[in-house]
DNA sequence: TAGATTGTTAATCGATTAACAATC
DNA sequence: TAGATTGTTAATCGATTAACAATC
């Protein structure tokens, strides 16, 4: 009897979110790793310096294909050749930022994460004062012209610094002018079409988590 | 000074660590309806805004009181203050920045979160020609000066923005002069004492996420 | 009262951990 | 071969959803 290939790759299997968030942790360990001369690594090293069980480590992994070799672990070089493979980083991704206020002058001039194969090709805002300028060497477009630059450079992600109340028709300018994913830096829940993902920076919020861990500090211990 | 990563798993029994993430966009939200002259929201109505379930709302306030009125919902100013009370934001916290680069310098003028109930009032830096000057009005300290300008100030949480390969060390300094909890925009791991908590800012991990997301929209969808 | 909505218990679902045969 | 470590299955643990009596 002749059996059709069973699917059970990660397009069938339901792949946890978070393990999709820790893939990002252990591709910059990987990365920390190689930078220190180290060629492999166990689910249990690996884990150790995260703070996460070695099953936790190897079951993530797994969701995404056989990467290790029993007896030996991981090779870092190799992994994190595949872990970029998996998160889309092993090409590049060209960015729009969106708002060069404050928050979005710093970031264009943050580049952090150029290394990590994310460019930074053009900013958008209103202010007829900053549009036609170049800020840290990028170019400053209107608004209206977001489809046509978005196009121009093959853009698919937007990072917003915007005020908190025109975020929301902002991002819906972006969304139908293509773009595919929203880095958001103002404060408030978005509304987007499925088929448009966002993350958000909400220092605020993560500070409030601080504080709540601080003044709870006796209870959880 | 070494230590062991902080494990989540040291969350308390009671109250789930992703509870106590959402109370934060409880918060949030509750500010809007109010903005909007709002005063009473149900839990149907709260989740619709923010993505989650009523029954989620209403479990995760749950687990820390009773403060819906059946029949008619939550009182958003009520709820919004018990709320602060549990994240700790009914008073303020005084805060220091430590690292007064591009990153440092555009917090230091963001400013995003004094509403919120956190105040930068000191910042640190090893640079000879930062230290003794002020940025945006907040007066820079050397590092070494850290356990006497948190105790002046009754300082207990840190934003952290200095260089990946000396975030560690940093750190190490900060707790050993008191600090409870930090904020890292360091891309990496931070060890910390199980009695020090952290939080973390990555941008690159976060349009990782994003990366991923975009390239599989197909299989998730 | 009738309608609405909470807080809570029980049922379901999903994620983490433990254990171990397979394998280098 | 002996020791190490993976990938995977089963067991455990925890979180979300559903349902509904209590209550305003």
């Amino acid at each position: 009897m002749v059996h059709e290939p069973t699917r059970d790759t990660a397009s069938s299997v339901q792949v946890p979110e978070a393990a999709v968030g820790r893939l990002s942790l252990y591709l910059r360990e990987l990365q920390r790793l190689l930078d220190e001369g180290i060629e492999t690594v166990s689910s249990t090293q690996l884990g150790r310096r995260l703070g996460f069980s070695d099953a936790q480590v190897r079951k993530d992994l797994a969701h995404f294909g056989h990467f290790g070799y029993p007896g030996i672990g991981y090779r870092c070089l190799e992994l994190s050749e595949k872990v970029k493979t998996i998160l889309g980083t092993n090409r590049s991704w060209v960015v729009v930022l969106v708002g060069v206020g404050n928050l979005g002058r710093a970031l264009l001039r943050y580049r952090g994460f150029e290394q990590q194969s994310f460019r930074i090709a053009a900013a958008l805002d209103i202010d007829p004062q900053m549009v036609g300028s170049r800020v840290e060497g990028i170019p400053v477009f209107g608004l209206e012209l977001a489809a046509e630059v978005i196009k121009t450079h093959g853009i698919r992600l937007a990072i917003v610094c915007v005020p908190s109340p025109v975020a929301q028709s902002v991002v819906d300018q972006l969304v139908e002018a293509g773009i595919e994913g929203v880095l958001n830096f103002a404060p408030i829940t978005i509304s987007l079409p499925k088929h448009v993902r966002s993350e958000s920076v909400d220092l605020a919020i993560q500070l409030e988590q601080l504080s709540f861990a601080v003044v709870n500090k006796e209870q959880s211990a």
